[in-house]
DNA sequence: TATTGTTATACTCTATAACTATA
DNA sequence: TATAGTTATAGAGTATAACAATA
């Protein structure tokens, strides 16, 4: 990606359309957060699961993919690495699933995860300020929660 | 996608981060113009691509590719698939490159299109007040520009 | 019957390298 | 030398189908 733009080549009609701007906006983040969290050999995916992992200790994989909207088929690859690396432990929990939780050295490596992501948000986002941020927060939100019922 | 979410089943901390509202709130926009447009059969860089010609009559290839931040060589179906189905039409400019512009059944076709994605624009970023729209539009800009320079 | 975890695989989209022709 | 368009191909990510084991 990271072609340039200085000023703009085209007439773009779609700048004016919220959901254009938000797309742009996510792919730009995404690939910082990704080159960032590179440099940590993880994905962003992996990242984001070491956090919802921390916050549920005792999760099974499922209730994971269902959090993020992933389905628990491609988690599999994801969390073998993290299992693979000894960032997240996986006991039996009952015969099918199991409870994960992070070792000592995922939350090690999570404390640097977070510090990675937030200088990235604020990289991104830090010009906005916070109380629009936070009605940026509430309204994205409901977005996602509309558009999951349709 | 679409794994239901109806009520949080795990505690997610990201969930106060604005770079995951925009990345979920991308995602969930774009699968719901992209279902949109399927019954169009286009994909929703097709799309965009058409509205850009349309608002640069005689630009080439290459310029779209740069506005929208695509490489040129991932462009070549899309053009190839427009182009094919009597959509757009490639008039040679200098040897190397072609003035692009809209058949009138690429026109009518945009028509449809734009009716696609201000429903679904709306459907997804209608509940935002006009105000908060506009502001979240310059911010996200912002922040795509501010990005690509690193 | 529904759920968990898994395998295998197909599909979509993007990235990289290289080439021709032209400016 | 840089740009436009193209080809071929590799890679990442996601989706689908099916299975065994368990609830």
């Amino acid at each position: 990606m990271a072609t340039r733009e200085i000023t703009a080549e085209l007439a773009n009609p779609l700048e004016e359309l919220l959901g254009y701007q938000v797309q742009r906006a996510a792919d730009a983040a995404q690939e910082a957060a990704a080159a960032a969290l590179a440099r940590l050999e993880l994905r962003l995916i992996s990242a984001v699961v070491l956090q919802l992992i921390q916050a549920n200790p005792g999760c099974n994989q499922s209730s994971i993919g269902r959090a993020l909207g992933v389905q628990r088929t491609n988690l599999v690859p994801v969390m073998s690495d993290l299992e693979g690396r000894g960032f997240i432990c996986r006991r039996p929990a009952d015969g099918r699933s199991n409870a994960l939780s992070l070792t000592d050295e995922g939350s090690r490596l999570l404390s640097e995860v977070r510090a990675v992501m937030q200088a990235i948000d604020e990289a991104c986002y830090g010009d906005i300020p916070p109380r629009l941020r936070n009605r940026m927060v509430q309204h994205l939100r409901a977005v996602r929660l509309r558009a999951v019922l349709d």
